[in-house]
DNA sequence: AGCGCACTACGTACGCTGTACGTAACTAGG
DNA sequence: CCTAGTTACGTACAGCGTACGTAGTGCGCT
């Protein structure tokens, strides 16, 4: 009965240390900076209870005196990663600021290939996601639209960027970690790709395809779609 | 020198049987059936090997004479899925006709919860896939863009699609499978977040947040998130 | 016709995971 | 000073993906 609550729980809103008993010997922050390091190295599958215990130097069943689960373990991640956003003086042009921080983080997440695979899953307010999504407000002052607007321009933008950057990342990631080379798996793909258009079943996609020179340009794709976005929100465009 | 070839696969590449030995009790498509059904009762943590074999009554190895790895069983699934969408005849108003795509995508990914999550980590191009991609090329034959552009117009179209109900999933999912209620999880969580802007120390959101009144309609955003990405692609508007 | 081999089927086993639980050491508050 | 709340952490368990070995099956070739 009076047992431990079954209760949710925000790990930011739990007290890092409580006073009584022995001094914690980590804090939050270190544990995040060994997971993150962790997960730099190895990638996210090396980031478990036992490999981030390890890392600390430390038995892996007292990591969760910090962390209760380990979906809180990501959420430390995110926002220890959230850190490296610039948060700059806005300059005024909106559409610039905003475009440096979508530029900003992609680079953050080329850093940290992980991030968008941990995205979707994290839903918290971390205290840098909170200084993060205050600087783009800040940024979209100049912006004469309604607050409701401006929040769906940021989610809209923050989507946008962590799945584009996330296919980016992904692509690259398959050359690596695999026993086979990119061009090899490239080969195989495109082979069966070609082996389908050839059935002559979806003849506008091979249309698309043959049309296609060279290689396409991730980054370039990229950069249309926040203009595009940007565009769609701009007052002096419509 | 002459063992197994770490050679990449792509399963659809794969034929289905080969003629030799004893007829496979199973088709691809049973498989993909199982583990789907497993996937809407359960959820995607349901499916594991040992399940889905259970699910259609063989040991749990023999699954492996199917799908080579757990990978390619997410591909399976993606591609049954896929299979649900009603590739109707293009009424030649193709704003209509990409709304009505993502509708049904939305649709689609409500009566399987477990599309969203799986979708980054999918990349290869199913057979459903690519009759899909046709089909919106189909949709898109009156606007008079280049045919690179209409591909970004997709990509960026379903990115968002995935993304936006992708949240509303996981914001009903929370509700449900926590051993806590959906309010005292938004309780706690607003409770947070008051507490946080409380400080002062973001007086953007915190205006953002006070200036709306009553909860989010997440499918009124999405529908808007929609029509501002057809309109950046819309000739007549520019 | 019959042999051989490619294929299916699947039990066992290994290394790994998250984490529940119990116990020992420690220190601040009453 | 005592005691209650913490920290620390070893052990243990259920479950995961899947490598490997063995037995049975039936098509294709000689």
């Amino acid at each position: 009965m009076a047992g431990r609550a079954a209760v949710p729980e925000v790990i930011w809103a739990r007290p890092e240390r409580t006073g009584r008993g022995p001094k914690p010997a980590f804090t939050r922050a270190d544990i995040a900076a060994a997971a993150v390091r962790i997960a730099d190295a190895q990638g996210l599958d090396g980031v478990t209870m036992r490999h981030v215990a390890a890392e600390l130097g430390c038995g892996t069943m007292s990591l969760y005196n910090y962390v209760p689960r380990k979906e809180d373990l990501y959420e430390l991640m995110i926002d220890a990663v959230g850190a490296e956003h610039e948060m700059f003086e806005p300059t005024g042009d909106w559409r610039a600021d905003m475009l440096r921080n979508a530029e900003e983080t992609r680079a953050i997440m080329h850093r940290h290939t992980w991030v968008p695979r941990l995205m979707p899953g994290v839903f918290g307010f971390s205290p840098n996601t909170l200084r993060y999504l205050e600087h783009c407000l800040a940024c979209l002052e100049p912006l004469d639209v309604p607050a409701g607007t401006k929040t769906e321009l940021i989610a809209l933008l923050n989507g946008v960027v962590t799945t584009y950057t996330g296919n980016e990342i992904a692509t690259a990631e398959r050359a690596r970690a695999m026993p086979w080379s990119a061009e090899e798996e490239n080969a195989v793909r495109m082979a069966y790709l070609g082996s389908q258009i050839a059935t002559g079943a979806y003849p506008r996609m091979t249309a698309a395809f043959t049309e296609q020179s060279g290689p396409v340009d991730l980054e370039a794709v990229f950069r249309r779609a926040l203009e595009r976005i940007l565009d769609a929100f701009d007052p002096d465009l419509r």
